[in-house]
RNA sequence: GUGACCGUAGCUCAAGUGGUCAGAGCAUUGGACUGUGGCUCCAAAGGUUGGGGGUUCAAGUCCCCUCGGUCACCCCA
């Protein structure tokens, strides 16, 4: 094979995707009895959204994004994150009309031009969801109890919930001049990496995984020190409403997520057997973003989650998923001749909505009854020459061996009553 | 983008200091049971040892390049 998957993407193949499905049917059914309804933006973009969206001094735009010019000459991306994307559908089909909040959730894979390692790929999948329109710590609430809620649908049972306040527009200037304040007579002490953050970013320092760097931070000082009263309230608030649900949690200072439009509450949920890259989901609230991509101030809150992380944390805590639905029936045939026969029964078959399958691969019978007990069908049916002469057909139960003779015309009806 | 390790049949792995070292298990297909599964046994098929170049009488085994993987950093899902 000359061509391969170009690098950090995957096939899924089947074994792989009935995870997948199975993961986005919990999503799917979860997040629509909680009042959220899909919504399925383009894979790509024109640059400009991300370049605005998720800031110009992000790691994202500064060198992850998948961009290339179309025939005309456009810029257009790869869609890196969802977000930006479901505002500007928000704003651009004037969601702003419905009733707000306007909630949704999206399913699909997102770009991001990164080397890849465990459990971060260029081709990546994400389910999330947004919620935009309402200021109310309970929508903070109840975003945050929804991924919780979901992790554990999918039977997961070791996470950390952690959870921070970025302030507003209001107090974060005046939190970032005076962390400034502290980092810039110490700047020669940090590490490199450190030195780049306080120029760009110096909120971002407290990321930096560096014991020395973290021991330089623990005078610093700290942003929920600095929330305006706004701030301190709704922080209080959407705390009030976890521990209302039982929602262990840690304050996390530190948490510092990577891109700008985050204001107010943000939250990481950690798996503690991921390595590196162990947060399995994401979010909080960007009180600025619908603003910032030409609309009016519109408060929003949202999260995601990496499927392909959720799947991981799945096998390593040894999680058994419901076997993927399989076939049901499988007929066999006794010899060439039955093979038209065979076909239009097996086609009755599942005109009634019954998984049935048979052998397209010129197999002995005992090779087809090996298929059957593979595939782990109920019934495998039998069709001869000897059958077929007497307008029947013989089922045999693959539990317990029995084999019975039903007309061929009351197949279908014979296994709907007994598959049930 | 930086660093470390790695790349042998579909899968998991074996092949002393370069010289019958290209193998096993699982999976696949067939057979033992010529109209019937799960166990067992037998057999077959399957690899230009990621690709390219070099050193050598001789390379899976050494060197270089390249492509990929893994792990970590940066950062994030």
């Amino acid at each position: 094979m000359e061509i391969k998957a170009p690098r950090g993407t995957s096939d899924i193949l089947p074994e792989k995707a009935g995870i997948w499905q199975f993961l986005e049917r919990r999503a799917i059914s979860l997040f629509e009895r909680y009042g959220y309804r899909r919504i399925i933006t383009p894979i790509f973009e024109y640059t400009e959204l991300f370049r605005q969206g998720i800031g110009e001094s992000t790691d994202i735009v500064q060198k992850e994004m998948y961009t290339f010019r179309d025939r005309r000459g456009r810029s257009l991306t790869l869609r890196p994150e969802a977000t930006a994307p479901v505002v500007r559908a928000f704003l651009e089909h004037d969601l702003l009309k419905h009733s707000q909040p306007v909630k949704l959730y999206y399913i699909g894979p997102m770009f991001r031009y990164e080397r890849p390692q465990a459990g971060r790929y260029r081709e990546f999948w994400q389910i999330g969801v947004e919620a935009i329109g309402s200021l109310d710590p309970a929508l903070d609430g109840e975003v945050i109890l929804l991924l919780m809620h979901y992790l554990k649908d999918v039977g997961l049972k070791h996470l950390q919930l952690h959870l921070n306040s970025m302030g507003c527009f209001k107090c974060r200037p005046s939190f970032t001049e005076s962390l400034e304040g502290y980092l810039q007579p110490r700047i020669g002490e940090f590490c490199s990496d450190c030195k780049r953050r306080i120029k760009l970013n110096p909120l971002r320092v407290f990321d930096c995984k560096k014991e020395a760097c973290q021991n330089l931070l623990s005078n610093a000082p700290r942003i929920l020190d600095h929330l305006c009263e706004d701030c301190k309230v709704h922080f209080h608030e959407v705390q009030e409403y976890l521990k209302m649900m039982d929602l262990n949690h840690v304050i996390n200072p530190s948490l510092v997520r990577g891109l700008d439009y985050y204001t107010r509450t943000t939250f990481e949920v950690i798996s503690p057997h991921l390595g590196a890259q162990n947060a399995l989901g994401g979010g909080g609230r960007y009180d600025n973003l619908v603003e910032g991509c030409g609309g009016p101030p519109t408060p929003a809150t949202g999260f995601a989650l990496g499927t392909e992380r959720v799947a991981m944390a799945l096998e390593k805590e040894g999680v058994s998923l419901p076997k993927d639905s399989t076939l049901d029936v499988f007929l066999a045939i006794v010899g060439r001749d039955q093979k038209p026969d065979g076909f239009a029964l097996l086609s009755r078959i599942r005109e009634e909505d019954i998984a049935a399958d048979m052998d397209y691969g010129g197999r002995s019978l005992k090779g087809q009854m090996k298929l059957a007990d593979k595939l782990g069908v109920s019934y495998a049916l039998f069709l001869g020459s000897k059958e077929l002469g007497r307008g029947v057909c013989r089922i045999r139960d693959m539990k317990t061996g029995e084999q019975v003779e039903v007309k061929l015309e009351e197949v279908p009806k014979w296994l709907k009553i007994h598959l049930k």
